[in-house]
DNA sequence: CTTGACTCTCCCGCCGGGGGAGACTGGAGG
DNA sequence: CCTCCAGTCTCCCCCGGCGGGAGAGTCAAG
């Protein structure tokens, strides 16, 4: 009846959405306007579709998405709709998440003064050392409960000769675990010096890096070294070593040490 | 030396970074392989890469943008990268905050049952009443000031009378502030019946709406009023009103309820 | 030589519009 | 009646950071 219809920009003004918004929600099928002139193709809205408007804004303004704007404004029955709110909600929630993740995560980057990429490799002597050990063939899959217990076996194996573990628990990667294939891998406990019954593990020229965080994220730190030492020229001559310089069950993931050592032939300006 | 070449698909491996994505970032400037087949078009990477390939996972796990981490890993100076890490904690600050209103918003309108679009308009008789009033000439931009300087004015005004006020303040529009037009507007504050000096303010019949929020979000509850006016075949018949229901100095903007009013010719079935 | 697993380039899609080109049109003034 | 200007139209490209897939070429093992 009350022909008052509005062209595009002054009811732009009025929902406060933007001309082109507005032209997209028609094509999205959102907001057809009340009228649409065939000849000129110019857009005429009424009064009233300010309230869908109005809805739509707020709907977009907590970024739900168009296609279930139109559903949601499709249905009357506003317990459907807050079932659809509130989904969404989950998924707010869900992004919040995430961004706080992302943020605790860079301003840990930060606090660790952006030490992104080389974290410093630094050559050394080890010297031997008798270890109680114990080889096993595990994937990457295994790897992690079968050195637990592993290594609670050393642990026993040690008490019953009357020993005592006298520096950090270690791991020797006799093959390469790259990508889900299995491989031997020793787990060895230093014990004092020529305690009978246990092996002797060779001293080595090593390229070594302490890697900070999570055991699964330690992949970077093999990385950085094995370029380090071709960048710098040097021959790798053995299998890498893992020290595990602080106990899983006391300290919070995020604050394990552990070391990754690389053994490297002699030579070069070894500072 | 070292040609100890990975393929992409390896390297993707390694670095858990996808196949998509390294050549993307090939593309991008970001991360060349070290070498380039130029017949067949192969990329060959060398394990050195990866601790590059890393820093750009972890930043981009935390969103940083990739022209900005190219940026970043071109330069050395610790000082310059973690303010450049520092610029985008506060980006990501500001997402996160906006993300968290976002949320706030829709758990508040989650709260209100999901009422978007049709907090029911009602038609009420509003009584005649004597009125202490001043009428100004403002525009959309002025108009907060202006109707709090009037508004002081007023109740000045009905102090020195010994009169006090018994109801809401409210507004009235003579003219339409749609778009940064100016216009007359009128501030009313009620005072008993029949004090003398003052305006009598007539009678009317209503379509009312209340609107929850802060001030400068009303607009929308006009376009419903006018809306539900047009839809439901009535007349108005003359300016409409606004009537401030609670107190901007003691309650918070989102619990400001304000009514707006639209006279309209009597009759229909005015529930 | 064949086979199968990799890899290549190129193009489209996403999401919600923004920016701009080039062509029309509605209403007001003369 | 014409003119003028602001408003409007459609169409196309752009944003980010890849993912998906087509169609073709390539490497290594049997």
């Amino acid at each position: 009846m009350a022909d008052d219809l509005i062209p595009i920009g002054r009811f732009s003004r009025m929902s406060r959405l933007s001309i082109k918004a507005l032209r997209f929600y028609d094509a999205q099928g959102l907001l057809a306007p009340a009228r649409v002139d065939p000849a000129s193709g110019y857009r005429w809205y009424r009064r009233s579709q300010a309230a869908r408007a109005e809805a739509i804004r707020v709907l977009r303004a907590v970024d739900l998405p168009i296609g279930e704007i139109r559903d949601l404004l499709g249905d009357d029955d506003p317990e459907l709709i807050g079932k659809r709110l509130s989904a969404h909600r989950e998924r707010l929630r869900a992004r919040l998440a995430e961004q706080e993740r992302m943020l605790r995560f860079l301003e840990r980057l930060i606090d660790r003064g952006g030490n992104l990429m080389s974290p410093e490799v630094t050559v050394k002597e080890v010297p031997p050392a008798t270890v109680a050990s114990v080889t096993l063939r595990v994937s990457l899959v295994t790897i992690g409960e079968a050195v637990q217990r592993g290594f609670g076996t050393i642990i026993g194996a040690i008490g019953t000769a009357g020993a005592h573990p006298i520096a950090a628990p270690f791991l020797v990667y006799h093959d390469v675990l790259d990508e889900g294939a299995e491989g031997e891998v020793e787990l060895c406990i230093p014990v004092p010096a020529g305690t009978p019954g246990f092996r002797e593990m060779p001293g080595a020229t090593v390229a070594s890096i302490v890697h900070r965080g999570p055991y699964d994220e330690i992949a970077p730190a093999y990385h950085v070294v094995t370029g380090w030492i071709e960048e710098n020229g040097r021959k790798p001559c053995g299998p890498p070593r893992e020290i595990y310089l602080n106990d899983p069950q006391t300290v919070a993931p995020d604050e394990l040490l552990t070391e990754v050592q690389f053994p490297i032939e002699p030579g070069g300006d070894d500072r």
